[in-house]
DNA sequence: GATTTTTTGTTTGCTAGCTAGCATAATTGT
DNA sequence: ACAATTATGCTAGCTAGCAAACAAAAAATC
């Protein structure tokens, strides 16, 4: 992903900021949180990178004036228009492996992920 | 592994490096990279942080001047005896699971990053 | 109604990855 | 023997992750 999108001067996690906002319009920051799986901060310097480059505009929402409402800016819907299509790179991974086999190593993975994020969160808790 | 190492300021791949040298005693740093797999530049900072630590050497090769043997310094190796056993790790994640799915799933991240590596490759040698 | 606690976002400082570009040393070609 | 190429390591500048500490606003408690 990072090498198909360096031509636009985008990472990865900058993707998944825009892809979002594409598809399901604007949306507050805290919610953007629950969806790509980081950390506050982290979240706060990728989209201080996309304001920026004037990709995306960070409006105080009027009822809570902590939170911050994120929507393409109009630069930001025309750069999205003009990104590659990424699921190439899906096809090129997993195309022609067997459905049961995918499964299995989506449910392996997924136990192992599980297990350790639980783990973890006993020992922050602690 | 860096939430078990955090109390040592010892991150995962710092880990690794001393692992290698642990085992397999003093090495060239231009070996680590294929032990390691990560770029020039990373292993560059990654050994520089060690070095600054007082917990390893890097010693100019006599016969090839460029090349940088690292060894352990006294300090690095009693850090080393202190560190916890990390291997729990492995077994809570993956302890009880079916020996043939996760080697289905071996199988199938493999292939997958086998075919990436092999497009990402492609794409910076033309 | 005032105080305390929680939530949201930012900043700072760290690890770890990358590319690009540089210096130096070794090797290869002519 | 000298020039060109290759190998090794470093620095700079970037993305992206984290934790800790802070400010501001909202919510909860008393």
């Amino acid at each position: 992903m990072d090498a198909a999108l360096r031509p636009y001067d985008i990472g990865s996690t900058q993707w998944y900021v825009l892809y979002q906002l594409a598809h399901h319009g604007p949306t507050m920051q805290r919610d953007l949180l629950r969806m790509l799986q980081i950390e506050r901060a982290t979240l706060s310097i990728v989209v201080g990178a996309l304001v920026r480059k004037g990709l995306v505009e960070q409006v105080p929402d009027t009822i809570d004036r902590r939170q911050k409402r994120l929507q393409m800016t109009v630069a930001g819907t025309k750069l999205w228009g003009e990104l590659p299509d990424l699921t190439f790179i899906r096809s090129v991974a997993f195309d022609g492996i067997d459905q049961a086999e995918i499964a299995t190593a989506i449910k392996v993975l997924q136990t192992a992920t599980g297990r350790l994020d639980e783990l973890l969160r006993q020992g922050t808790d602690t």
